[in-house]
Parts: C-alpha cells; sequence; structure tokens
DNA sequence: CTGAAGTGCTAAAAGGATTTAGCATGGAGA
DNA sequence: TCTCCATGCTAAATCCTTTTAGCACTTCAG
C-alpha cells in the first residue's frame, strides 16, 4: 500500500497550488475559482485516492469531528445499548466518529473520564446513563454538553424518555379494553429521589392519571423499591390472595416475569386470565410466553437525539422523547 | 476556561526551549539532560496544567494512541456488549482510546467502516463478533488486525473461546456428579458451516468426547439448528417421551429457558428431578428460577485479549480464552 | 598543547492541512 | 491614457509537537 497522498500531491497532478486545492475540496463560498480548475483538483484527488489527514485538519482547525461518549455502563451491560446504536447513526450521517469512555458513577471517574475526552480535543460530549437518574457533571465552558437519560443539579441539556405520556398511555391501553380492575406493583415513595431516578415519578403520575380520568383507582397496588422478579412473583402472589383483578401493570418487564410465574404456579393463563402491561422493553419482555406488552424505553432515540444536539449546538434544556407502545401478547380485550 | 497551554508556554516559564521541555516529558532515553532542567520543566507543565495536543503528536509522530473497534453487532447487541468492556478497560490500561463502529456482515459496510478507522489513522484495529463466525477482512498490510471471536479465510489473528474445553467440562460436571442418562438438546450438522459457527464443531467434540471417556452415550439427542426457547421446550418433551433421562444439556441458555418450561408443565423440579446444564451465561442464565448453570462465552476477556494483542503487535494467529463455569442452581449431584 | 570526546542545551525542519494577504492580468470607466 | 476593480490564483504563515543536527563549552588522553 503506497503512502498516503497528501494535498501537495494533489496539487502537483493538477498543476495548481495545495491553496487552490484546498478549496475546491472544501467547497468554500467566496472563492471565485474557475470550474475548471476545480475539475482538474476533483479528478486529481480522486486519481490518488486523497483522504484529508485528520491530524493535520484538527491541529489546524481546532475541531476533530469527534464526539465523546461517556456513560457509567450503557457500553458494557446489554440494557442500554442502543443507545450507543443511535449514537453511532448519527454520527455516521455526518461524518463524525465517536470516542467511548466508561465511567461508573463516580464523581471522579467521570472527571478522569471527561478529561480524557478534552485532551483528544473532542468537539462535543454526550453523557449517557442506563438508568435516568441525576448526574453530577462539572460544567465545560468549551464545548457543548448533551446528557442523554439523565438529568444534572446544574441544569445540562438533557435527553430523557417521556414517562409520563407512557405512563398514561399503559393504563390507557388497558382501560380502553375494558379493564376496571387494575393492580399495579411497584410503587416506591424512595425511588422519587433524583439520585435513583427522575423518572419513575412521572411515570406514577402518568398512570395515575389515566385512572383518574375513568374515574378509578388500583384495587390493589404491591410497594416495592427492587424491580426484580422476585418482587413481581411475591406481589403477584399478594395480589391474588387480597382481591380479584384482570390486568396488572408491573413497573417493570422483570417485575413482569414474576408475575408471569406467580400466574402459571396458581394456574392463571395469560392473557386469558389476567392481563399484563410493563414497562422497559428489554429483551426478556419477547422471550416470555405470551409475548410481553410493554413500553419501550427508547434508548437507541435517546441516543439518536442527544447526538443531534451535540452536533447542532445551542441544545434546548430538556427534551422528552416519546416511548413507544410494543404492543404483544399479554393483553386481552374484554368483551 | 483559559486557552490550553502549548509547549511553548511551558518552555517559556521553565526558561527552557521547546526542545528540552518535550525531551523531559517524554523521558527520552539518551538525552543527557540535567536534573535540574526536568524538574523546572515538570513544575512549569503542572503548573499550567500541560496536556500535550493529540493532534500535533499525531500529525508528527503518523500515531494516535487509537484503536478502531468494527463490529457486526456487538455494541449495539445487548449480548456481547461484555467485549466492549474488555477493549475499553486495557484501552484505558494503555492510554489509548478506542473508536467504534458498526457495520454488519455485509462485505461493503465492513469495508467503509475499516476504510474510516483507516482514514482517522487508527493504529490497529479489532474485528468483534457476536457469534463465532468466519468473516472476511480485507487484508491490511500497515496496521496490526486481531478478530474478536471470529476467524477469517485468510488467516488473520483471531482470539476464539476455548469451546472443546467447554464442552468437556461441561459434560464432565454432571458426569462428576453421577448423571449417566443425559440428554443433548440443539445438535445441528448445518452448524458446522464456519459461514454460522467456527465453534459449534469443538462445543460438540468436547461433549462427545467427556462421555466417551466415561464411555457411555447421550441417551437422546435433539437436532436443532435454531436455539431459542421454542427448541429447548419441544425438545424436552420429546425427551420425556422418549426415555428418562437425571440431566439435560441445552446448547445455550435460550434454549435451557424452554426445558425450563417444559419441565416446570411435565411437573418435573429443577434440579431434584432434573439437572441442566447449558452454554453462553446470558443474562436470562440468572433470572431463571433456579438459575441456570452454564459455561460463560468470555466476551471480556475476548476483548481484552484482543486488545492486548493488537497493541503489542504480532499476534499469534489463534489464541483461545477459557470459558469459565457459571455454577449455580440447576444440577444436582445424585447421591 | 592539541584533538577528541562528552555535556547540556537549542535552532530549525518536518508533518499536512487551512487561511490570510496579496500578486498578476484584463476590462471598464473617467 | 490612467485608475480602479474584479478575477483567478498562490506564497507563506499558522496550528503544536517531535526530532535531527549542531553549537559552545569543558574535560581528558596522548
Amino acid at each position: 500500500m503506497a503512502k498516503r497522498a497528501t494535498l501537495t500531491d494533489v496539487a502537483r497532478l493538477a498543476g495548481l497550488s495545495p491553496t487552490t486545492v484546498s478549496m475546491v475540496l472544501n467547497e468554500r463560498p467566496n472563492s471565485r475559482l474557475s470550474e475548471d480548475a476545480a475539475e482538474r483538483v476533483r479528478a486529481a484527488a480522486a486519481k490518488l485516492n486523497y483522504r484529508p489527514n485528520p491530524a493535520a485538519r484538527g491541529l489546524r482547525l481546532g475541531k476533530t469531528r469527534t464526539v465523546g461518549f461517556i456513560s457509567d455502563e450503557v457500553t458494557i451491560t446489554r440494557y442500554a445499548s442502543a443507545m450507543i446504536r443511535g449514537l453511532l447513526e448519527v454520527a455516521e450521517e455526518r461524518d463524525h466518529t465517536v470516542l467511548i469512555s466508561e465511567s461508573g458513577r463516580r464523581a471522579d471517574r467521570i472527571a478522569s473520564a471527561l478529561e480524557l475526552m478534552l485532551d483528544r480535543q473532542a468537539d462535543g460530549i454526550v453523557f449517557g446513563l442506563m438508568g435516568a437518574k441525576q448526574i453530577d457533571v462539572p460544567v465545560i465552558a468549551d464545548v457543548p454538553v448533551v446528557l442523554s437519560n439523565a438529568r444534572s443539579a446544574s441544569g445540562l441539556p438533557c435527553v430523557l424518555p417521556d414517562e409520563f405520556r407512557a405512563g398514561f398511555e399503559a393504563a390507557h391501553y388497558l382501560l380502553e379494553r375494558g379493564h376496571r380492575r387494575i393492580a399495579f406493583i411497584g410503587r416506591s415513595e424512595a425511588l422519587l429521589d433524583p439520585v435513583l431516578s427522575v423518572t419513575i415519578g412521572a411515570r406514577y403520575a402518568g398512570l395515575d392519571a389515566a385512572l383518574a380520568e375513568s374515574g378509578i383507582e388500583f384495587v390493589h397496588q404491591v410497594d416495592g423499591r427492587f424491580w426484580e422478579p422476585d418482587l413481581g412473583y411475591a406481589g403477584a402472589q399478594e395480589v391474588f390472595q387480597r382481591t380479584e383483578v384482570t390486568a396488572i401493570i408491573a413497573a417493570n418487564d422483570r417485575v413482569a416475569f414474576g408475575v408471569y410465574q406467580a400466574a402459571q404456579e396458581r394456574g392463571l393463563r395469560i392473557p386469558d386470565d389476567l392481563s399484563v402491561v410493563s414497562f422497559d422493553d428489554e429483551y426478556l419482555a419477547s422471550y416470555l410466553r405470551p409475548q410481553l406488552t410493554t413500553m419501550q424505553i427508547p434508548y437507541l432515540d435517546m441516543g439518536r437525539v442527544a447526538m443531534e444536539l451535540v452536533l447542532d449546538g445551542d441544545p434546548p434544556t430538556e427534551t422528552l422523547v416519546p416511548m413507544p407502545l410494543q404492543e404483544r401478547g399479554s393483553v386481552r380485550a374484554l368483551s
């Protein structure tokens, strides 16, 4: 593989100066160059397969066409990696690349990841969290910063899922299908703390608003802060003992998984005897049988939007991304 | 935030030349500089919070301390993102950063992702696949390339899980605990095609070798190429109808998930009535109850090893990474 | 006493792109 | 005829770091 062609090589071949070549290739607005020259430049560049040297360009421009992505554990866990896909998609569309770094949520590691990105002269920075929480990010003046699925106390621009609407729609979906005796598993005061979640409150509020609109309340609610299958299993058992329901809303898919297990043990068939709706759309949701109807956390779109905001600059304080309903087989319409 | 200090700024403050500063900070071996000068340089650098400009350095050196990672869908799916964690860990230890790009397994997209990385002057490239398959990667002379969880027809250096040993150990684990009547679900001739998998053959061979060592054979095997819960469910039903077993080896965790469902329906309790062992260690494995004993695909370590090989240069043709046994609750020792 | 070797440091070039300032040329207007 | 302006292009500076070549001085060996 021959050495990479430089601007000077192109200029020589085209019989013009590097200045001219640069101007043509960058299509500078106010440079009145002849169409003939432009044509020769383009031909020469193509012939030599010219690629601008990013280091040289970065040195001169102070821009690197690079965006840094720092996350608590988005990259490295399985839940939220769709966020990266969104970031990468947009970056590629806009001819940027993405530098990735992990850091827990320990402030010092965040700071050092950030420093790394700034050292590398990233043109912008996206912070992404797996769960929508509040984080402290050092404020930086130089480059645009956007938080994806997170909020900061300092009011940095952020992208969050529209949990209120999702909560509303989840409940509405059941109500619309005639359900009136509905239980909820996973209510927790503790989760209203922004350190743990900045969106759960909206999820609750959306659910409650939908029920209120129909003039009803949950027939039973199970408190629970740790949203794992255990909670769903025990919670569903509690529901079955206390009252009769036609539907259960689970705080997330893992809780719903537990509900499935409890239902099966009790001989209840989903969705014939019990409808289930939940939140998140983890991959688990499509493995269950019947597959789970759930409100998706839009990691992909949050990634896309965050990247767009960073690249466009001047992002608004808060951007909400819709959580689409994944309609599958766990809900039955009552006649 | 004041403008970033340059080498010249440091030199001025230290009362020395940029040359000297560069030599001190890079600790060049054969430059006999006074300890006094070195001390002054370090003090000045610290005071100005000097960070070398990576673009300038990259321009001069032709190195970027950057490694490109191209994958089919490792980043963007949930299964294998631990590989990235491994890559990032090692990169950080060695003061490198990772550029990430996705591309399906379509040759043109791979080529363009590769071109992107070379454009950006990556010092090395790692290709990572979610499932261990064969891919065609254009051979490049300039930079080291390592395949992680993949093999190429052209014999590029690769890192693969040690499936033979894993197969052997999985079977051995059951045999050691007194199991003799064992079924296997997920045998498939078709999967021996390297386009679909380059490791399944070894997995089978390891299983067979362990049984052979004990002088027995599987009491029943279920063929199946698509390793989803359906196969496990139907396969287990088939096993139960045909014969009596004390243990089932599932081709992967999703198949095992189906086995769990079939067992539960039939009133068999795991591990009391039926032991289950499988492969992969997806996160599903720890959600099942009882949790699944499974041979882990070592994505993290494959990532680490691949990055180390790229950074060290001159990687061997094939490196095997052990697949650790995740010992959980799905196996019972027969008295 | 002279030449060689060693010491501690620096000037200047190189790396490849972008950008500012400005050089010829030709035509239009006075 | 002379000035002015537009046109089409280029020389040279700039971004920041690394590296080569070498300067000026001292010490040592012969």
